[in-house]
DNA sequence: TTTACTTCTTGATATAGGTCAAGCTATTTT
DNA sequence: AAAATAGCTTGACCTATATCAAGAAGTAAA
């Protein structure tokens, strides 16, 4: 159904599944729906689920000592999302996921995900593809964090992802970007 | 041989590959020494290799137009770097590796990695998981950058990996870190 | 349509940490 | 072992950005 759409085109995109292999997949994948602001992933507990996006918004943070929270994911449709460390490890989660409008997410557990992935050699390729591409983004965004400005981070990030910045509210922007939301509001001022 | 035994003991803690699947990987390896401060990969040209490291350590940074380096990765024996980027989209490189130390690395074409993900389920599979385990570590660093200050980044670096901290100069840790040399003169010099 | 949250803006102030400069100490190289 | 190069330290200064505080503007709830 259409619900599956989505997450099908994705799986096309870097490898085929047989018709047997999709339907395999489709079987361990659990359709949910949250609220805003509701909790998928709570700290203390094991992020058991690998979560697609089909439909809405959810952000992946940290909470730290001095009660600050620092954004991990900023997650739309077409998505993944995770404590990705909790998910992998089995051990309870450090962040929490939190929807930022009402959604629709399609979890997989874990135990299944690496069962089927046993199986299946195309999914296996899947995974370890799209991995591997979000890792080198992951670099790019180490080295934003690192050599750029606070300006810089928010233009570039406004400029890359338009529809996610207009779509967020700001202080999770600028928990995401590591900057005071009262920056974020002076730069836009500037321009 | 033993140059070998390092990324086998490596693949081992994730899948079993049979003696044939084993001979198969090791003939798409390329053992390759480099000098201290030699380029392994330079901006402009493609990342061919996966590299692994059997002896020695390699950096990758990135030269920012006003001529700072900022470092990306800092690998000893037993890890592997590549840009990534560069490696996966078959772009010209943005990054630089360049050796710290004399070292020897295992390297490993991007056409025949995939050849062989392809053809070896365990060998994909192999890789799916490491990179996963990667990218949970990524996020973490991450968190890091975003809400941490300087002397806690530099400590929690320290703690982490106390024989990489000493065998690296001070200056590439700081450009790892995000922080400037002479911040990082002034945190040790204050305990 | 008033009340109450939530989010964003603006101003005043403080400070972490960067930059520049110069000298010092190691470590290579000749 | 002298010279040269690379790396580290220290001090003075400065600026980008955080923090604090208070109000304005949206948005949702009653």
């Amino acid at each position: 159904m259409s619900e599956y759409k989505g997450i099908l085109d994705h799986i096309d995109r870097y490898v085929e599944l047989s018709d047997s292999e999709i339907e395999e997949f489709i079987s361990i994948l659990k359709t949910t729906r949250v609220k805003k602001r509701q909790f998928i992933v709570q700290p203390g507990f094991v992020s058991e689920y690998r979560n697609y996006i089909v439909e809405g918004a959810v952000r992946v943070f940290y909470l730290d000592d001095q009660g600050k929270e620092h954004t991990v994911i900023i997650a739309i449709e077409d998505y993944f999302f995770t404590d990705f460390y909790s998910y992998i490890h089995r051990t309870p989660a450090e962040y929490y996921a939190e929807a930022l409008e009402d959604s629709i997410i399609l979890q997989m557990k874990y135990e299944d995900v690496e069962k089927l992935c046993s199986r299946i050699h195309a999914l296996s390729q899947y995974f370890r593809l799209f991995t591997e591409r979000s890792m080198a983004y992951s670099y790019k965004r180490t080295i934003s964090n690192i050599s750029k400005t606070t300006e810089e981070r928010y233009w570039e990030y406004v400029n890359k992802y338009p529809e996610i910045a207009n779509r967020v509210p700001q202080y999770v922007l600028a928990s995401y970007l590591g900057i005071s939301p009262e920056s974020i509001s002076r730069i836009r001022s500037r321009s």
